[in-house]
DNA sequence: TGCGGCGTAGAAAACGCTTTCTATCGAGCG
DNA sequence: CGCTCGATAGAAAGCGTTTTCTACGCCGCA
């Protein structure tokens, strides 16, 4: 069996209680006490029970970070600065991942409320089905009430029943809406009218404000919805393959198509190239995310940037220390249209063009 | 304050013993007094305090899962896997991220002991620094002795100071070495004799062993390190990059370039295409891994399939229940050999070949 | 010399659960 | 009809910490 605190003060001939003061450096001890201590802690290689101490002193250590997907770089990245930002911290930070699966992120929600979880980070959207909204804004409250603070990354704040923002909750929050609309812009400027859309998982919030910023700029250049197919994908790589002939069947005088993210973008480059089309020759294409790989695709994939290293580093800071967050509980995160190789101007118009 | 299970019981009218045993369903209750249990958890919303049950029962659920690069898919698909597996029980199955740090690495195994962790997954090479073992095997040891299952998923086993396998503890190893050997077989058979590696972190086992099946398979045809350069890099494509410009400084005559993993060998496509350089034409390039992606490489790209989620999963149930270990502890993972467009005959020699 | 106060250490009561041990109540059996 | 046994429930003792209260010297000051 472990070693546990009184074998600890045995050995140093003192008692429990001074060994947890020397330990937790909150009390003042007697330094060559303390000294005693730690050389009776080094030999029984004693490490404190965290379920005991988390139960005594009603707090732990514990910050939970929930991803879609963790085998997706996005989420990786976003971790990776919550990690980092957390990393000085004696703090036990850890990633649950849910699939994608409303039920799960309740589960493992619930989970970390049993667990106490100090802070709870949400990476992503969220699903807008109702039924899920409500269940999670229940959640999340529980979890507010038991002390723990919320975070929400790459997702909109979240306000209660009553319409008001929820207390104890804070939003890191991507304008996933105007990055899109300045991408779609930009394919309208270089004369695109028959443009493509694979859209993410219908009910997610990420996917719905970049489509919406879609066809806002749409709207704004007067194109018509016909000429402009949308295909529902799962920000997949198959979904870009899949999705991709979709739209050509739907319109095959495409001249670009727009992916919800970088790796549905790069699954549409494999499959057009598979088809014999030129990127940016016969269609153009464009991401969202500028994940690093997206330097890497052929060609260069135009994308909107969204610094997510930054992003969750800010987010992982507001979990440790709830006192950072700016008022109103809200920090917006500008994006930045990359412009690179997989977009150009449209071709000239061939005979099939009206 | 979150109601407590003293709470639920005066509400249900039983003892706290009562509810216990409901709700853990270990023993007898009449279905009358459970239901009016569960009614007063649900009128409640009581979760159970983990650290009190943990404290109590002197045994936790959670799972660790130790990775190296939280924002490298070929550690997101190994926990996909194991999250998959363990999905089921009522376990929080998290991963914490070493950013490939020794230190971070103990430090996180430290937390997990502190937290008296059910099991513990640590995915992908081990630091090979006899100074780390040993304070790695030390680490484990200590979690073992608390009753942890440990459980390594892609590293080989690990033995202890008297050169006995850890009791406790389990290897799930991939044949990193002999789908090396093939691999660069298969450029040997293909006519290079001018072969350029960019291996990994040099004190990592991963690095170590694909860099050994790759000298081997050299040996074997007879062929010389001077014309097989061998640069290290970091299991990045940044590294593949670079690190493919440095191969073609030491042999300008190279025909081929293995990566050490895929996305190395991603990044050398995408420096051998900006120096204007055919691919597979001029030179052949591979992985390792067979991630999503390098089927969305230009060319395909030509690598060693390890079967990542099954490994994973296979993990996550040992950890889950260590009865399922064979015997021996150790359960060897085959690779595969896919080849791709990435890798092609060598061409016929320039005249700088010699 | 006496006393307040400071610096240090211990005793003991939580914290919220699990689990052993004990108790009660009927039913079944001889 | 008395006894045993099975089914069910409660009392209470931990689990390993933290933390409040108390206690003990000893110094400085009057």
């Amino acid at each position: 069996m472990a070693a546990k605190l009184a074998d600890v003060a045995r050995r140093a001939g003192v008692s429990p209680a001074t060994v947890s003061r020397v330990l937790n450096g909150n009390y003042p001890v007697a330094r060559s006490t303390a000294e005693r201590v730690h050389q009776a802690v080094a030999e029984l290689q004693y490490v404190v029970n965290g379920n005991a101490r988390a139960l005594a002193a009603s707090s732990s250590d514990l910050i939970g970070i929930l991803v879609h997907d963790i085998a997706d770089p996005f989420f990786g990245v976003i971790a990776s600065g919550i990690q980092d930002a957390v990393a000085e911290g004696d703090v036990l930070a850890v990633v649950c991942n849910t699939g994608s699966s409303a039920e799960r992120e309740l589960r493992y929600l619930k989970l970390l409320r049993r667990q106490r979880a100090h802070a709870v980070v949400l990476t992503g959207g969220s699903s807008n089905d109702p039924g899920h909204r409500d269940a999670l804004v229940s959640q999340i409250s529980e979890l507010t009430a038991t002390g723990a603070h919320v975070v929400l990354c790459g997702r909109p704040p979240l306000s209660g029943p009553d319409n008001e923002p929820l207390p104890g909750v804070t939003a890191v929050d991507f304008d996933n809406r105007d990055g899109a609309r300045r991408l779609t812009g930009h394919l309208v400027a270089l004369g695109h009218r028959d443009i493509g859309y694979i859209t993410g998982p219908e009910h997610r919030t990420t996917s719905q404000l970049r489509l919406s910023g879609h066809l806002q700029a749409l709207a704004d250049a007067g194109l018509s919805g016909e000429r402009c197919p949308i295909v529902v994908g799962n920000f997949d790589r198959e979904s870009g393959r899949t999705g991709v002939g979709e739209l050509l069947r739907r319109n095959p005088d495409l001249t670009a198509v727009v992916g919800g993210n970088d790796i549905a973008a790069l699954g549409a480059l494999t499959e057009l190239r598979a088809r014999g089309m030129d990127v940016p020759g016969d269609v153009s294409v464009a991401g969202f995310d500028d994940l690093p790989f997206a330097l890497d695709a052929v060609p260069t994939l135009t994308t909107v940037r969204i610094p997510l290293t930054e992003a969750g580093r800010t987010s992982g800071l507001f979990a440790l220390d709830p006192a950072r967050v700016p008022a109103g509980g809200v920090l917006p995160i500008r994006t930045e249209l990359i412009v690179r190789d997989s977009t150009g101007p449209v071709a000239a118009p061939g005979p099939g063009a009206r």
